[in-house]
RNA sequence: GCGCCUGUAGCUCAGUUGGAUAGAGCAACUGCCUUCUAAGCAGUGGGCCAGGGGUUCGAAUCCCUUCAGGCGCGCCA
């Protein structure tokens, strides 16, 4: 729809002979008045020409070729110019959803380009909490909707499994498992607490019985943390899997990153480009030439590496990888450190528009109306996968994609519970479950409409039925701004908008009706509805249940 | 003290990148199940878009400023 407008209106300009002119852009008018689909064009025009907006907006419209798509072009307010369609062409525009469905709904904006999105990326030292529920559902649900627009996505979890809180679960762990055995073994003040540290060094024990029963932690250390920070990893991807959330094409060790030189390695890479120096015993990088507002640590003086000069050589990884896109999913708390991570991008020489960290911002748990601390340290935090059984994932990921990510979002545990019923989720599935049991009845009673070509949509005339058909033609441009903007939220506006759509006009009309081209006509509408729907609830990774 | 984010209906939040008369869901109230799913529909009430100034044809949106809340400011990870 979108498509078709621009280019009729680049035509109209091109005979008037105007070269140049902002981005053309289409809206849909909140009003019906205003018509089915509207211009700000002739506005942005006036500057450059010189000319009252209004006349611009009446040449514009004299010198549109072909008219017959509309039953209306007003010029209206300003300077808007205001089309409205004709029945026949949304209903043409239906059968091609009909017949053509997913390649219909996509517009091809990737174009193959390559894109890495990394996510989630919690520290393996215990299960997922509420917290990073957020930024997974955020991530996979934007990795989808990019690969169906296009985008040759990868999706990536970064572990962090080389710095000291491994070494501390590891110490927790074995403080456990000496308490196990009787001993009187004083567990670590800044240890990892909680009923799942117990489970593991439960497990620990059975399955190394008392082997290091008098060996100090220094000399088994490596082993049990090794052991548990496996473990850990597991748990996780086993939380992921029970959020279901699409499998991550890479996991990316930061240990590795190590162990394969390439933490030097990019560290030299800088220092040849002229931005490492030696201060005060330390090594530095300069990141206030990038607009930093101090310059950074990367080697300090007892010759250990900072956190910050492992997070250098695995966004020179990235950029080795040659992608086209770089983005990173932070929680919100990490946004001082944006941009030092941008002044590296820039250091490597990498255009840093191309680099995109989308903060996705803390989740306000809430419980009896009260904030509600988490600490995964003090072992009170609530686990993704308490909150998945208490009110479900589709539920969870739902709630976490009505907020755009970049906003605060209160997470009342008993709210959420006690609503459940009324989530705007079962609002969009009841629809996709209402729509199934009509289709079902119409397959019981043989109404055929497969042969989308032969069906007499030009039935659908009443109120109802073209709106919804508008609304089913606007989908493309909905998933195109959420593509570009990277906002997977505006989805779910678009479905509970849909959803209302639908349950009205199912009240007002019945499908089924005697008349049986009228029904089948109907019938097709619910289908594409349906379509829309699926694609939709499924780009959010939100399941579409055939009945409720 | 400095930086980032946020402030829109009683509550939780959208607002198409500067567009037309400000939107939804909850909550409240009133109606609707002998016909395809009432997890639904129809309707009512509810606003100084935190305050002030500016930019222009036009501002909830951009700039400045004040206020309020959140987060961050280590040779921690």
């Amino acid at each position: 729809m979108k498509k078709d407008l621009t280019k009729i209106l680049e035509r109209s300009l091109e005979a008037l002979g105007i070269r140049e002119y902002p981005p053309i852009e289409i809206e849909i008018p909140r009003e019906e008045a205003f018509g089915d689909a509207s211009t700000p064009l002739a506005m942005g025009l006036s500057r450059l020409l010189k000319k009252a907006p209004r006349k611009i907006a009446e040449d514009i419209v004299n010198a549109i070729a072909d008219k017959h798509m509309f039953s209306k072009i007003d010029i209206a307010g300003p300077g808007f110019i205001n089309f409205t369609f004709t029945d026949e062409c949304l209903q043409s525009s239906l059968r091609n959803l009909l017949l053509s469905e997913r390649s219909f709904l996509r517009e091809d904006i990737g174009k193959g380009r390559r894109i890495l999105v990394e996510f989630v990326s919690a520290n393996p030292t215990g299960p997922l909490h509420i917290g990073h529920a957020k930024g997974a559902a955020v991530g996979n649900s934007l990795c989808n909707l990019l690969e169906e627009m296009g985008f040759s996505v990868e999706r990536e979890y970064y572990i962090n499994d080389a710095g000291r809180q491994i070494k501390m679960l590891g110490l927790s762990l074995y403080a456990k498992y000496q308490q196990l055995l009787g001993r009187d073994f004083e567990f670590p003040e800044d240890g990892y607490r909680g009923q799942y540290i117990d489970e593991e060094a439960s497990a620990l024990y059975e399955s190394i019985g008392e082997k290091y029963r008098d060996v100090p932690f220094d000399i088994c250390e490596k082993e049990i943390s090794d052991w548990a920070y496996k473990r850990m990893l597991t748990l996780i991807k086993k939380d992921l899997e029970y959020f279901a959330v699409k499998d991550f094409n890479n996991w990316i060790s930061e240990k590795q990153l190590y162990e394969k030189g390439e933490v030097s390695a990019a560290i030299d890479d800088l220092r040849n480009r002229g931005y490492i120096y030696g201060k005060n015993n330390a090594v530095w990088f300069r990141s206030t030439d990038f607009g930093d507002d101090k310059d950074r640590v990367v080697i300090k003086s007892d010759g250990e590496h900072t956190y910050f000069a492992s997070d250098i050589a695995y966004h020179k990884d990235k950029l080795d990888r040659g992608f086209d896109v770089i983005i990173d999913i932070w929680g919100a708390d990490h946004h001082g450190y944006v941009p030092r991570i941008e002044s590296v991008m820039k250091a490597f020489g990498y255009d840093s528009s191309r680099f995109r960290v989308i903060l996705v911002q803390m989740v306000n748990l809430l419980k009896h109306g009260e904030p509600f601390q988490m600490s995964k340290r003090a072992g009170n935090f609530v686990t993704l996968s308490e909150v998945v059984d208490l009110v479900g994932a589709d539920n969870t990921k739902f709630i976490f994609l009505t907020r755009k990510s970049d906003s605060h979002l209160d997470f009342d545990i008993d709210v959420v519970t006690a609503t459940s019923a009324e989530n705007p989720v079962y609002y969009v599935q009841y629809a996709y479950a209402r729509i199934n049991s009509i289709l079902k009845n119409a397959e019981e009673k043989s109404i055929d409409i497969s042969a989308a070509g032969a069906l007499k949509l030009s039935l659908l005339t009443n109120r109802e039925e073209l709106t919804l058909i508008k609304k089913l033609l606007t989908y493309q441009m909905v998933l195109e701004s959420a593509a570009r903007s990277y906002e997977p939220h505006r989805i779910t506006f678009y479905l509970q908008e849909l959803a209302k759509m639908f349950h009205s006009y199912y009240h007002k009309h019945r499908v089924i009706t005697e008349d049986v081209d009228t029904a089948k006509a109907r019938l097709a509408l619910c289908q594409a509805t349906r379509i829309v729907l699926k694609d939709a609830l499924g780009i959010l990774g939100v399941t579409s249940p055939e009945k409720m």
